[in-house]
DNA sequence: ATATATTGGTTCATTATATGAACCTTTGGA
DNA sequence: TCCAAAGGTTCATATAATGAACCAATATAT
């Protein structure tokens, strides 16, 4: 593996529950040697992809990721029209919803809005990866993503979060047929306990999925209603990103689609 | 220079003039060889910071930068809190604002707005550069942010960009003293024509600043009663968005501004 | 239809850079 | 005052980066 790509994977070490990292913790985290995370971080400082605390000398992203989101967004606009859909369905659905992008181990939310007024709140962290075996949005990008990313995604071993969670590449697999043949994913506490999610894909100018939508809530307030009433907004509100960013909805989910 | 800032190196490369890069063209701007930027730029791939476009096999920033942002805005909520500061201005004043954040080679804008309803508007792109000497934000920037920063931002020979751009070190320095002591730095078409802007700095938890609030305006709407506003707005907002961010304004500072 | 130029991508001997064990320095408690 | 834990540095060795030459695919001109 190239020098790059280890520095590079340090950088997926933050995450929101883990703002800052220390060099010690570093080693920890990834066992390898100090003199070696120094100089790769001492690097990634350089370029201003991070920082360090100047109090603790810990290390948290710089401001060139920000700088960097921003040239993407000029580019591909995505959060910005995602945004948009994402609210409307929350209003609507008066529950947790979100839109992902695959990243390397798991789909990364690039945006969330709780449209909840009530009780009860799915508890969601934007910068948390969301494992593709484990979630709706996973198995949704599987189902209808690059076909490329299911080796990706199934060359470690997978991670039960639940005792729901499948934990075999043959169950995932089978979640995965049935999210393609339904046109939709469903899961329940495979993740988290007491949630349950819908999700389904959006499409880019190449033809497979780009992203995913999604509704959590708590197990308690499903049913068959809204389960369908969650894939009717969803599929909608799928139809319209994807047009926004001047993709195709594929034919066959055309026609499962409500 | 290790292998991981000159990767790194390439990211810079894209703007929002230039959000789509080809082999051949990183070639021409960095003068490496082809075959080694073909595997820093499949290293770059692999780590989800570049994505290919799919019919031209130009490269474009991926989706992993979102995420970076997204983890680096949950530590340091510094766009979120710029926001509200810079849109009040904006409101206010009824010009370009924006605050800005310190890179290598200049200041890059985290979030403008424009509140401008008249006539002509200043043009502003989110994803560009700001260059340290020719901008009152990069002034500002220098005059009170860390002084490491004086050094790298005149590394290299300073670039004119119109004809009042001051492209002598010791010029610019002059004009960092004159920020110094009037506790903001103003300038008239240094970097675009027709253009003038008033800025100054906010800080974070360290001393020295960590940012830039600034105005633009066309110079024909520029005035000594105008600017004596802009100032005071600034200052304001400033204060408040210190505050938020958990940072301090110097003293001397404090007695500069109104 | 055929030649030519341009772009993206690959190979492999050479060379420069990355690595890590051991060591030093600073900080913050017992 | 001592000790422990964290950040950081050094330098011989091992490994990965480099770039000239080469190949392949596509677009453009003849």
């Amino acid at each position: 593996m190239s020098t790059i790509e280890k520095a590079l994977g340090l950088l997926e070490l933050f995450s929101g529950m883990r703002p800052e990292i220390g060099l010690t913790e570093f080693k920890r985290l990834t066992g390898v040697d100090k003199g070696t995370l120094h100089r790769h971080l001492t690097s990634l400082k350089n370029s201003g992809f991070l920082e360090q605390n100047p109090t603790t000398k810990a290390y948290r992203l710089g401001p060139a990721v920000l700088r960097m989101a921003a040239v993407r967004e000029t580019t591909v606009p995505i959060v910005k029209n995602a945004k948009a859909h994402v609210d409307r369905v929350a209003k609507r659905v008066e529950e947790l919803v979100h839109a992902a992008l695959p990243q390397k181990n798991g789909l990364s939310a690039i945006y969330a809005m709780d449209g909840g007024a009530r009780g009860t709140r799915v508890s969601f962290d934007e910068a948390e990866i969301l494992p593709y075996h484990a979630t709706s949005s996973g198995i949704a990008m599987l189902a209808f993503g690059d076909t490329a990313l299911s080796k990706s995604a199934f060359s470690n071993q997978l991670e039960a979060f639940t005792a729901a969670t499948s934990t075999a590449t043959s169950e995932v697999e089978k979640l995965v047929e049935e999210a393609k043949s339904a046109g939709y994913a469903f899961s329940s506490e495979l993740y988290e306990a007491e949630v349950c999610s819908v999700a389904l894909p959006f499409f880019g100018q190449n033809g497979s999925a780009m992203g995913t939508l999604a509704i959590a809530t708590p197990v308690t307030r499903m049913n068959e209603e809204r389960r369908s009433q969650f894939i009717a907004e969803l599929a909608n509100a799928s139809k319209n990103l994807s047009q926004d960013i001047g993709g195709q909805i594929p034919k066959q989910l055309k026609t499962l689609w409500p």
